[in-house]
DNA sequence: CATACAATATATCAGAGTGATATATTTGTC
DNA sequence: GACAAATATATCACTCTGATATATTGTATG
């Protein structure tokens, strides 16, 4: 059995509910987005690679619609709960920008801080994005289940805090490199 | 011209020193682990093109030296200059582990605080393992220029920080999810 | 009402990257 | 001298990414 990520990312998102491939993109781009990623040229082949074994099946809710919707099988529960058992694997890291920033003690310093600077304005946008969300589902503006929101937020509050330590590390960072004024 | 991020990685590498591909591996796990990785499977057929291209020569340091060791060239450098100054493209991420986390609301909670458990025993092993790496930057063991030390430093900084940010967010999610003692 | 533009929807492909595996040599060490 | 561990190179099936093509539906604006 081939252990292909998106199918379970794909899983997860049809428990929720029957979506379209673009539905389960959409789902990804605005929930996921942070710490997974879809895309299209991955998500179409698994369905229906998924389709094919038996995990999901076509389900049409209203009689005159034409969108093809994918409904999760008993077998893909059983498939999806045994892998929220299994040991997470880690999976591997690149950071072009840390690679760029090892092999930069040649670069003149006024670059490097351009570069520290443009990080760590990307992870303000972050952290005001979590935030933004975050107000969302207190104020209770998503219709998502009550159990599903402590979850949520957890997530939310782990890319807060992220942001966090990043926007302070570049602030450390860009003090050092500074040129001290007397 | 194809955007192959492991020869900038690989030309980083060997602008240090001319090195083999096991050396290259070496490197990498050992240096750039935390925010790179490389694989053979990636590495030696990259050497092989970037030979084809003039980007890197094959230089023989002792005369009776089997090994193949490959050095920069003027062109590799210039391709590798060229790419430090380009803007960083972020690089898409995967956390099976968040995943799982996002969809296991209908999990006992036990096997949620394991899970967290678990994730936290892994960040500190990483905030151990870059303290005890500063600690031998310090201490100046490794044989590597100083304005390089600054470089070194600011990366495992990094590492630490994002490592101490996971452990608390364990602690507080751990804490919330733990039934209360009265 | 037309027309233009954005959002919805599905699909394919080349190429980047991963992980496992095979294999052979050299170097230490008991 | 035997055996294990480290060094070294290579290949392959598979996963994942990003770009592109294409057609339809919804909606806003003159």
């Amino acid at each position: 059995m081939l252990k292909n990520k998106s199918m379970y990312a794909i899983l997860g998102i049809l428990s929720l509910a029957p979506s379209s491939g673009y539905d389960i993109k959409k789902y990804s781009d605005k929930v996921l987005s942070g710490f997974w990623n879809e895309n299209f040229g991955h998500i179409y082949p698994t369905l229906k690679r998924m389709l094919e074994d038996g995990m999901i099946e076509i389900v049409s809710g209203d009689k005159n619609e034409k969108k093809v919707r994918y409904g999760i099988t008993e077998k893909g529960k059983q498939e999806f709960d045994a892998w929220l058992l299994e040991e997470s694997q880690q999976q591997p890291v690149r950071s072009e920008f840390m690679l760029k920033l090892l092999f930069s003690s040649g670069q003149p310093r006024e670059n490097v801080i351009h570069m520290l600077v443009n990080y760590k304005e990307l992870h303000i946008k972050n952290k005001e994005n979590y935030l933004g969300i975050l107000k969302d589902l207190e104020e209770g503006i998503q219709e998502i289940s009550k159990e599903r929101v402590f979850f949520h937020k957890a997530i939310l509050r782990k890319g807060i805090l992220s942001s966090e330590a990043m926007i302070r590390w570049c602030d450390e960072t860009i003090e050092e490199l500074q040129p001290k004024q007397p």
